[in-house]
DNA sequence: CGACTCATGTAATATGTTACATGATTAA
DNA sequence: TTAATCATGTAACATATTACATGAGTCG
């Protein structure tokens, strides 16, 4: 899972500049990749090596010279070929579940302030992802299934906090039961 | 969040081996790094020159020597100052949505085979989390608190799968309806 | 005898982020 | 006029994975 395959899964809605690309890669809450010039402008330079997008610069009057990427016929050939490919199972990075190894240097109050403080982050977090989604649920273009198919990418972030935040509630909870009862 | 957190937390329960802890976190599903060598054996010497924790070479009639290392009591304020500070959010690292983006390349069937062959893979994976589960709720030491945490740190990543899993099937099942009607 | 686990460590590679570098246009 | 956005690119740093290197003991 490489971020190419993403810079040409957005061609597919048509010529991007790289600065275009880095800005929709960075933008996506769904996307592993942080959308830096580094990722995406030397992405752009191996994928026109390899002959999978071509180039198109654009001398404007106003404004900085632009180089818009075109994806090509052997571009669409291997992207196809790398989707129908196994994917790769999720991973979850839970910061919190890191500190949690290390809660029995805490107190029960400070165990509680500390899922507390999480709690709140997280639910901040939704709203942020909630409004996102009210928003923009993804480009306007494409086929009425390529569109659904963008509002199940946008979706899936929020789900999975949602996942998170009853799981929290459920420790928390259960951390405020009287004591000894350990087990579940 | 790095790795020498999760070393000194490992270390709570007790002195162990380099070789001990690159197990322990390698075969934890929950934390976000590999176990390899290097991140495991140069962070336990950073940690000893830090004064983090106390190290006692053992040398043994059988097998290789053991180096065992003791968080010290620097070590154990310097770990709950970690602790209480403020806790990143999760990222949630999901290939499948990068597959989909340039879900337009493919039929239907294509579409359906490809989300219905990583449903297969995703159902595995819960499986093994859930055999993993029945055998070893974390470690058996440490206050009933401490052990309900680490029953709810190895809970999570199948919860996780859960959320996913439910994602899915909703994404699949919708995509089975006739078609044209791509509004939630 | 060959493969696996125990036990340590280093080197090479891959990937990712931040910062640097430049320069025009636009909006407050 | 100062900050933000547009637009490109490189350099330095940080982090992570794979592979290399060594060597003893155990199990089939």
């Amino acid at each position: 899972m490489s971020v190419e395959n993403a810079v040409l899964g957005f061609l597919l809605g048509g010529p991007l500049s790289g600065y275009d690309l880095k800005k929709l890669i960075g933008a996506s809450e769904s996307l592993p990749w942080s959308g830096n010039n580094n990722q995406v402008y030397t992405a752009l330079v191996q994928l026109h090596r390899d002959g999978l997008v071509s180039k198109e610069t654009q001398e404007r009057d106003l404004g900085p010279i632009r180089k818009v990427y075109t994806i090509t016929e052997e571009g669409k050939q291997a992207l196809k070929t790398w989707v129908m490919s196994e994917v790769e199972l999720s991973e979850h990075r839970m910061p919190i579940l890191s500190h949690l190894i290390s809660a029995d240097l805490l107190s029960d109050a400070e165990l509680d302030e500390l899922l507390g403080a999480y709690a709140e982050q997280l639910q901040m977090k939704i709203l942020t992802l909630e409004e996102m989604q009210r928003r923009e649920a993804g480009p306007s273009f494409g086929s009425s299934r390529q569109r659904f198919i963008w509002q199940v990418i946008n979706q899936c972030p929020l789900e999975m906090a949602h996942a998170e935040a009853v799981w929290l509630e459920e420790v928390r909870s259960h951390l405020k039961r009287p004591r000894g009862n350990a087990q579940q």
